[in-house]
DNA sequence: GCTGGCACTCGTATCGTCAAAGTGCCAATT
DNA sequence: AATTGGCACTTTGACGATACGAGTGCCAGC
């Protein structure tokens, strides 16, 4: 049995009355909820052949039926179109961004501004050193034997950490170093600061090579190895809000949103800066998320995307009004950075 | 009815099954289970009493007993003895937290090793800012009109904001006025620099005041005041995994672990740097938490403490435990900061 | 002051019943 | 061929009754 543009409906409206509901949605609820010009017994038909398809199912026999990860996909794909904002979540969205002074200000922000619009738990990456060039290098002795290495990029990312040296450099030494570094990485992306780095200590007379190398190697393995990736989250609480079925996700979920590791993979490598994606349910591979979306989407000025941001929750989610939300965050922060770059 | 040794006993064996099995304890199982030398008639006689002056309560008539806040109160004060450390705790701390190379890097070990070592969420709070003096200041320009401006404290602080100027400073101001900056505030404590950084602007030709006062007072506002304390929070989903009758202490505690100001305000001012404080259920007053507690204590190397750590989980947790990991991992993380000073 | 015994209370598990919700199917209708 | 009304069937959840077990409180005796 083929499936018509009814039975389309009938899946829209029992996606609809599920998210709002959480229960299982009937046949007749659906008349009574819709205008659907039908009555109740051919809805049921319908609802049969939607079983058969995969696109719905029913928790036990003699219950409502529940979409399937397959029916939030169809939905999601063809069946919503992308809710517009209300004028409230646009005028949240631009005075909670518009006091950012900072890069670091613009991502918290823009990280509590999703969770709270989307009332669910909200990610987002810090601009990629893979797509970003470095603006600057500076070197700051801090007494003894210690050096303070800051790397500034043009995304405004400021990485910084602290070097330990077997020998304290001088500050002429110190200076010629800042300048030869930036002399050579400025304006290069991190995939060729790597190679013309490792040139640098030769460039210096042998009795200062160790120092020199040692900053240098801190300079390449923590600062573009290590923390190449960043990520902030917020609204891990409203996870917590959803009903008890959704309980036995919430472990695994908020073991998630701790590892970095995994939940940039949740985020995807950002693709094209433009489309929403959406993840359904099983369709992310990691354990224990079967039944956790996730709504993402790249952001930054330019064709591509300088990192990823997003929203976790539970499938039985509301996508058109969280695309949207996560569609429009984007769009006004990549606004904001490409005025500030 | 005075509350004699054997009630003591008698309490503190209750707690101690109540954390292990999380189900009301009868006289019956707790003579099963302890050797106290007499009959369940006298542990119940004894078990009235201490019900009678609020140590425990009881569910439902015909339930076993529960401890009450008061109950652990006692029993944390006067009836554990610290539990020590097994061999391989002792272990997992030091390999944990050997390897760091940074504040950041420190803090951030000793969140996680907190939230491990307790399966309970862990806060750590940055090295306080009012406790600490300034080691140095740096101005970096960023090309056009916006400068970074980077603090380094003698405890390993450093943050950084991006300045946004009307007009952009030449090098040799900037280079100027880093170094009478850094004459002026280094070695200085917070509550000093204040006072002192209001002259600056002063001491410059009339043409560079503008560029100087908006350089000082981002000093000032949000190095200073605005970013004053610091937390870092893991070990969130340990939350997720307790009894559901901690469920509805769930969505209160996520929320109180992502506000900054009521985390602060759970941690406590850092007190003395060497006892460990526990606040039980009700005793923290936050709305919401009435059945959580948070076991605290300061770190530092002087006998001033720099800042908080502790943990937080359900009231019915295992104290001693807790509070040995919290102790030990305080005072490693305070040799650390001793030995990078 | 402790103990054994016993009556009492109350929560939980089990069972049967019942009503409500929902389905699937079929025969009749359009 | 699609839709509809009707009806039998299934399952859940609520309700009540009952039995059971755990645990208490109290008392009389040691």
């Amino acid at each position: 049995m083929p499936i018509d543009e009814r039975k389309l409906d009938v899946l829209r409206a029992i996606v609809k009355d599920y998210v709002a509901t959480q229960e299982p949605v009937g046949s007749k609820a659906l008349v009574d909820r819709h205008q659907l010009g039908v009555s109740s017994a051919t809805i049921r038909n319908d609802m049969a052949t939607l079983e058969d398809e995969g696109y719905i199912a029913q928790p036990h026999t003699s219950a409502g039926r529940v979409p399937t990860d397959k029916g939030y996909r169809l939905f999601v794909d063809r069946l919503s179109s992308v809710k517009p904002l209300s004028a409230a979540e646009r005028r949240a969205i631009r005075s909670f961004l518009d006091g950012a002074v900072d890069l670091d200000d613009v991502i918290s922000r823009t990280v509590r501004l999703l969770a709270q619009l989307t009332r669910q738990a909200a990610v987002v990456q810090y601009p990629s050193l893979s797509r970003s060039t470095v603006r600057h290098v500076e070197l700051v002795s801090l007494g003894a034997a210690r050096v303070l290495v800051v790397l500034i990029t043009d995304t405004g990312r400021v990485e910084q950490r602290v070097v330990e040296l077997p020998d304290g450099p001088d500050d002429a030494l110190l200076g010629d170093l800042r300048a030869r570094l930036n002399a050579l990485v400025v304006g290069l992306d991190f995939a060729s600061v790597a190679s013309k780095v490792a040139d640098i200590p030769g460039q210096f007379a042998p009795e200062d090579r160790q120092v020199v190398s040692g900053i240098a190697a801190t300079l390449l393995e923590s600062l573009v190895e290590r923390s190449e990736e960043r990520v902030a989250v917020a609204g891990t609480a409203n996870l917590a809000r959803h009903g008890h079925e959704f309980d036995s996700e919430l472990e695994p979920l908020l073991s998630a949103l701790e590892e970095q590791v995994v939940l940039l993979k949740l985020l995807g490598h950002a693709s094209g800066s433009t489309p929403v994606t959406v993840r359904i349910g099983q369709e992310n591979a990691t354990s224990g998320l079967s039944s956790t979306s996730i709504v993402t989407t790249g952001y930054g000025p330019g064709e591509q995307a300088l990192g990823s941001m997003g929203v976790l929750g539970p499938t039985r989610m509301d996508y058109p009004g969280t695309i949207a939300a996560v569609g429009a965050v984007a769009r006004y922060v990549s606004q904001i950075l490409d005025a500030n770059n």
